[in-house]
DNA sequence: ATCGGCTCGCGCAA
DNA sequence: TGCGCGAAGCCGAT
């Protein structure tokens, strides 16, 4: 088949066939949940072209997974009714579909690609997704193919595991200019010649109603779903189209103090892009080229040689340069390592230096330790610490110093590290919208030593691993501010 | 305000 | 084989 997505990027997920009598090419959105920069829905349509198929788009929301909220409901479904919005405009059809009780969507994907020629799928390197494309391909009688969107490098470019970000630096600066005009399509349904789909399965439609997207942007009928209800919305809106806001936000105003105005407490020079990678509302390469159109450059701009400078290689103003490491020294890091070990959310797959450290201080006695409850409720006894716990539970999200001292005091204040690496996993899953993500493990493993070196002096339960405390962060920036931000009495902000 | 020491291990030049 | 250096640190000396 003919399809302009990088063979590397592609997977054949089982060895079933292609059926030439199939009513439709089928796109499982899974993981890129947009319309927009996808190699996966460009795939699809690929496919559907070739076969001179309709194409189905099912995007599916299931109520049983861990952490479900309506935090996370919410996001999801403003995303859902982004794409439904856009995808009225092309000739794909959208099949939305919202679990209603555990395990009511059991069944529908194989129904639906039973009618299927081919089903195109998202590659995604963490959470539950992994296993649950491993047991579709068993069962579907059709080919599956999974389609990695993640970032500007494939996965599958490398089979190494990079331990340092200065590694993975010099890596991708080596690699990643072959892969610069490998950029999905801006829209991959623009022009597409592919038949309309008459109507949908009946009995599929009977047994799973397509979703009402209307009727569920409200909180009354998120109460109904079988989530929990205590994780309350964020107030910014999920969806490509609040994604695409926020990027250009970003770079007219926030980009170019970008360096230094990160740890600013009262005007974050954020991208706040994260949550929307996440939930794919969003591509890397439609950021990077963005960023690349802003700076008014070109591939011809980088330095000739893989020097693994955190700056000065792109050839693009300071602030671009800081932003880039974060997007892709960073995050294509921790998908290097989600994807590459099994093990990248367990303690074993720290450092050895690192577990060495840690278990020669965890018979240190500790001044105050706190339980999981304690540490939710924000209840240590430094205010600090409470208004970062805060501002995860009331926004879904840490402030960049911040939570890096969050971290390390949940590791000085519990009983053991393995207690500790829970305890973070729990909370920042459960409450930071940007969760369940390759990244979210590298900043929890960050403050437990990995990408990390070995500190001296020696302290009391952090052995070697880097020290933080909440003093000094206090003379580093405005505490007094971030405090007053997320106090304990002050009401949520609703901005929709 | 700035600097060195604390400490580990990788990639690279030699 | 040795050297340089690294996501954000801390502390004490100057």
């Amino acid at each position: 088949m003919n399809s302009t997505v990088p063979p590397l990027r592609v997977q054949n997920c089982n060895r079933a066939p292609i059926h030439d009598d199939g009513d439709y090419v089928l796109y499982w959105m899974i993981a890129a949940r947009r319309t927009r920069w996808n190699f996966g829905l460009e795939r699809a349509a690929d496919w559907a072209r070739a076969l001179g198929k309709p194409l189905l788009v099912l995007e599916a929301l299931r109520c049983d997974y861990p952490w479900a909220s309506d935090r996370l409901h919410r996001f999801v479904l403003q995303g859902m009714a982004a794409n439904a919005d856009h995808l009225e405009r092309t000739r794909a059809t959208y099949y939305p579909y919202i679990e209603r009780r555990q395990n009511g969507g059991k069944g529908l994907l194989e129904s639906l690609a039973r009618r299927a020629a081919v089903v195109v799928t998202d590659d995604f390197p963490c959470f539950f997704l992994p296993r649950m494309v491993a047991a579709a391909a068993e069962r579907l009688k059709v080919r599956l193919e999974s389609v990695d969107s993640n970032g500007l490098l494939p996965l599958r470019a490398t089979d190494r595991v990079f331990l340092r970000a200065v590694d993975f630096r010099r890596f991708l600066q080596k690699t990643l200019p072959q892969h610069f005009d490998e950029m999905p399509r801006k829209n991959p349904l623009a022009r597409a010649t592919i038949p309309l789909l008459e109507q949908l399965p009946a009995d599929v439609v009977r047994r799973w109603p397509p979703a009402d997207l209307e009727s569920l942007s409200d909180t009354c009928s998120l109460a109904e779903l079988p989530i929990d209800h205590s994780v309350s919305p964020v107030s910014y809106a999920g969806g490509s189209i609040a994604a695409d806001e926020a990027l250009h936000r970003f770079l007219d105003r926030r980009l170019g103090r970008y360096t230094e105005g990160r740890r600013d407490v009262t005007e974050r020079a954020t991208s706040e892009l994260s949550p929307y990678l996440h939930f794919g509302h969003i591509s890397s390469h439609q950021i990077f080229s963005a960023v690349a159109e802003r700076e008014q450059w070109n591939p011809g701009q980088v330095f000739h040689k893989a020097t693994a400078a955190r700056s000065g290689w792109w050839g693009m103003s300071e602030p671009a340069e800081s932003f880039l490491d974060e997007l892709l020294t960073w995050r294509e890091l921790g998908y290097n390592m989600s994807w590459q070990r099994d093990d990248y959310d367990r303690y074993e797959s720290l450092p050895a230096w690192a577990q060495k450290s840690l278990e020669e201080h965890q018979a240190d006695s500790r001044e105050y330790v706190y339980t999981l409850e304690e540490f939710e409720a924000a209840a240590t006894y430094d205010e600090l610490w409470n208004a970062a716990q805060r501002e995860l539970v009331r926004d879904g999200r840490i402030h960049s110093y911040l939570r890096m001292l969050w971290g390390k005091k949940i590791l000085e204040w519990s009983e053991t590290p393995r207690d500790a690496l829970a305890v973070m996993i729990e909370l920042n899953n459960k409450y930071a919208v940007d969760g369940r993500n390759p990244n979210s493990y590298s900043g929890i493993f960050w403050c437990l030593g990995r990408y990390d070196r070995a500190w001296g002096p020696e302290r009391p339960i952090f052995g070697k691993i880097r020290f933080m405390s909440s003093d000094s962060t206090r003379r580093k920036l405005d505490a007094k501010a971030y405090i007053a931000e997320f106090s304990a009495g002050r009401q949520q902000e609703i901005a929709f």
